[in-house]
DNA sequence: TTTAGCAGTGTCAATAGAAAACTGCTAATT
DNA sequence: AATTAGCAGTTTTCTATTGACACTGCTAAA
């Protein structure tokens, strides 16, 4: 357990670097608190004890270790609120009626990206608790079909098929009737099941050459299940305006990770709070962090994500996800 | 006009700072040729004149200009067969009949990509001359229509709507009829036009809350004519990997102009043939450059772009895209 | 408990010198 | 007239050294 005056040196500490992505020394901080800087040396050795300071070398100053930082967002932090030209901005965004509700989020990170300096992303509700509205097919030129699938929240999912001269547009009206018929309100995730099962075997008997058709929606199916979300990035190379970013090496895993998006698993965990990872916490990587939170506007949900540096300003960040999530998408309906 | 002999020069001093991105001094050439290393300084006097060649400080090797690789490109060049291994990557991507075209395309950049070690971008046929095959609208839970705008080439817009409580479904179904039956079969390009001059009053007429859906239609075909295309990439980050690009600022600059593809423009230039766009040509940046040809399967027109840096294998890329051009897309048939 | 004071340690910027890599020019050679 | 050898001159790059600076840890005193 820390003392009074070891949170507030780790709070300084913390929140000084954050500014100045510079090791704090014992002097700065003895200006601050009124005591010599030797007593904060003594304090400062206990609290790299603890794990919660680090040195680059033998006779730099502290620096927050991970652990430090989540010790200063769990108890030291208070979140910030928003300044009310930013606030104001937000909200010409969310009353503007004209937009349409995914407009509205891209424009609205946009916003977020550009208040926080950071990267923003927002990943829209995941597909898999969607329902199959129906499947469709349109005719166009020659020989080409244009198929789409459409789930019951306004997911589209196409793709055009060259088909072989010998299966005939009948054929393909027959088998797109036999899958509205057969699976339409089916849950997306169990879909694929069900087609296997009771729907191939139908299409088999009245369908000719169904193999092509009937793995051809397989595979759309597959799809809108398997990106399961759309994920929209504002700012993406905002990162690299910080000081700790200048190798290329770094430059390019962070790249290739948001690209690969491999990361999205943590922003699906059931939480109905501002969610905090910080360095390896975040899966992107140890100089990142992400603090997220999920939305819920008119029964659309997703979450927005913003990824900044280990070193990211968590106070500003989390008031403004605290402003979003209560004044804009924060129903509370789990 | 060179001669014979300062023609070799800049083809060995060209492909020489290609390889290993520094300057080339007399005495690498002199091994080639076999004449003193005199000599060659007499002619890379002759060539700086000509502006073919630079040097980076008095006593440094020579470099080749900008036009000095396009000297190269245009007289001394000569395209590279690709290897029997990448021609069975390609091969094999492009004859698995149960992958759809969009699929295919993708997957291949990637493998272009893999082979030249540059970032590789498709550009799909311009909407402009796509025409409106229908218009359609599925009412979703509550309030909540998808719209959704389908061209004959098979692209697809879609759209989610809030409609306030006072428009009738019935009222979205007349006007989309009305759309329907005015204005099918219109050129994307020339459909904004008519929508306001003869469809607005029409519609006007039959529908009360007409304007929130007029501007919904309206919206969603300018979209669809202003993104006019789709990009995909592959390899987005692989020009981190040459040592021209260390320079974060450099880095952000080009991935911004990545993300709006403002340099399209040149993709579109009409030319049948491999183009090659070289440092400020590019509309990138300096130090990189595009070489790109238009494909053509099926009737489906498109454009592959190799982007890499000034300093690229130009004969290289230009023999991939050739194979491509002939094995795969080449129908030339403007 | 706190503090003053100091020795010890590492960074950083500046400087200097030497080696390396080339060129341009001149004068001799073919 | 074209080519070449040879050398002076230029710039980069590497290494070493230095001194100033910024801290810390520890000790001993308050």
């Amino acid at each position: 357990m820390l003392t009074e005056r070891q949170k507030e040196i780790l709070k300084y500490i913390v929140e000084e670097y954050i500014k100045t992505a510079k090791p704090v020394s014992s002097n700065k901080i003895c200006n601050k608190l009124n005591c010599s800087s030797a007593t904060i040396r003594n304090e400062m050795v206990i609290l790299e004890d603890y794990h919660l300071l680090e040195k680059n070398h033998f006779a730099s100053g502290r620096q927050p270790s991970e652990e430090g930082y989540r010790y200063y967002v769990n108890n030291l932090m208070q979140p910030k609120n928003m300044s009310g030209e930013d606030m104001l901005k937000l909200q010409t965004i969310f009353h503007n009626s004209t937009l349409d509700l995914n407009d509205t989020i891209k424009k609205s990170i946009e916003i977020v990206s550009e208040i926080t300096n950071y990267t923003t992303l927002v990943l829209g509700k995941s597909a898999q608790d969607n329902r199959l509205k129906k499947v469709e097919t349109i005719p166009l030129e020659a020989n080409k079909v244009l198929t789409m699938v459409i789930t019951d929240k306004g997911f589209v999912e196409h793709k055009t098929l060259n088909l072989p001269l010998t299966i005939s547009t009948e054929e393909v009206k027959k088998t797109v009737d036999l899958i509205n018929k057969l699976v339409v309100g089916t849950p997306l995730d169990e879909i694929s099941e069900k087609l296997e099962y009771s729907v191939k075997p139908i299409i088999a008997k009245y369908v000719k050459q169904h193999e092509i058709l009937y793995n051809t929606f397989y595979d759309a199916f597959n799809e809108i299940n398997h990106k399961n979300s759309d994920v929209h990035f504002a700012g993406k190379t905002k990162f690299l305006n910080q000081p700790e970013f200048n190798d290329i090496d770094k430059v390019k895993d962070i790249l290739n990770k948001f690209d690969n998006i491999s990361f999205v698993d943590k922003m699906t965990e059931d939480d109905n709070g501002v969610n905090i990872y910080i360095g390896s916490d975040s899966d992107i990587s140890d100089d990142l962090s992400i603090v997220k939170t999920k939305y819920n506007i008119d029964g659309d949900e997703g979450t927005i994500a913003i990824i900044g540096p280990k070193r990211m300003e968590y106070d500003k960040v989390v008031g403004l996800l605290d402003y979003i999530k209560q004044n804009i998408g924060g129903q509370d309906e789990n």
